[in-house]
DNA sequence: TATTAATAAATGACTGGTTATTTATTAAAT
DNA sequence: ATTTAATAAATAACCAGTCATTTATTAATA
């Protein structure tokens, strides 16, 4: 019996109980974060959960957070920033070349879009907006000045110069924009909602190139 | 004050403290439960509440549902039933019309799926199912099967005569479904969440037939 | 028709479990 | 020795689901 003692004892000894990890923190714990709110909704993860996801205990979180609520805010903001970030990037370079048609800086910039999108951890950020827009009306209202807008005012400014050069008939922008766009966020439900796991996923590249080839050329023969 | 105490008798004796309402219930239940469930999320809406939308009491709604769990499952399955319905109808009225084309049968399709889901009611149940997938992977899986996987037939029939008569060219029709409905998610979920109210809403009509011009005859001058 | 018994509908106080957040305390690091 | 990071345990609120009780309605009986 006191041998066993003595071997727990020891066990003691050479684990501390808990180590400092001064650096990492806050980000490691929306990761696990984005984990358990997409696999339980918001409302049912449990902060527990949560901080065992970084490797600390529940009160640690709130060393960090001063709240769930705040938390969700984070990883909103957090996913946000990259996506606004690289599409202005985007819209910035347009025009340099000057060989480039419209068309492939659509192409160009649907792709992008949907790569980030249709990747698992940025694609699950949608979704949880969508799910918690009931009772966090600041996350769509966020989300969609700091994303929406701004892609649909690059992609706006993209048909607008086709249509201007000749390259696109008169169409209506704004609507043509949903139209365009709209593959993103069906492919993103699809995905994260829909799809049966195991089942074969459409590439990215098949997806977006098929949409462009109707959205510009059209289906009749 | 006694004054005032007679009254109150009055009222009370004037007014039986509840009244038996046999037939409707448990659909009067559902439009408390839709309710409550799109403006906090499933996780949040209290059984009292929804019971409150019904006129009664927290304990009878368990005359009506063993569960919360339970209703939101009732909710969803009536939801579903005159979607299907009302598609595999369509369907069947197919090929009467032999003047038609098939881009009008798609016109037709489109815009009887986007004027049930743009109302209001019946438009918050996917975005419902989005935000529950991860704790009731049920939902998706029953509405894939009711709704989407009956619709994307019916509208896969339309497309494949409509390549083989030589009124399309001949596309990938999997991938032309999705680009043709995405539309329709793409405005439920535009409505459901990031429409600011008194924003002017795009009218269906308008919305389909620029999405179907689009498709039908491309962007390209 | 009036009275009374039986049934159906509805209630609301209560229980038990769950979990966000707070606090007192302890251990590591400097 | 002091500061910082972390913990574990306590607190407090919340809410689904139960159940003993009450009230309305209906039917049977006199």
């Amino acid at each position: 019996m006191s041998k066993i003692i003595d071997q727990i004892k020891d066990v003691e000894h050479a684990l501390p109980k808990w180590r400092r990890r001064p650096k990492c923190r806050p980000d490691d714990i929306l990761d696990g974060a984005l984990k358990e709110f997409c696999l339980c909704g918001y409302a049912r993860a449990r902060i527990e959960d949560i901080a065992n996801h970084a490797g600390l205990s529940k009160g640690s979180v709130y060393l960090y957070f001063d709240s769930k609520e705040e938390m969700l805010k984070a990883l909103i903001r957090r996913s946000v920033t990259p996506i606004a970030l690289s599409l202005t990037e985007v819209a910035g370079h347009m025009g340099e070349d000057k060989e480039q048609t419209c068309a492939e800086i659509l192409r160009k910039m649907l792709k992008l879009t949907a790569t980030r999108f249709l990747d698992q951890k940025t694609g699950s950020i949608p979704l949880l907006i969508i799910g918690e827009a009931g009772n966090f009306p600041e996350l769509p209202e966020f989300y969609r000045d700091e994303v929406i807008e701004v892609s649909m005012k690059a992609i706006e400014t993209v048909i607008a110069s086709g249509v201007k050069n000749g390259e696109f008939r008169p169409i209506n922008i704004k609507l043509a924009i949903r139209s365009l766009m709209s593959i993103v966020i069906m492919q993103v439900i699809w995905n994260g909602v829909f799809k049966r796991k195991g089942e074969a996923t459409i590439t990215t590249d098949e997806l977006i190139n098929s949409h462009l080839d109707l959205f510009l050329n059209g289906a009749l023969a």
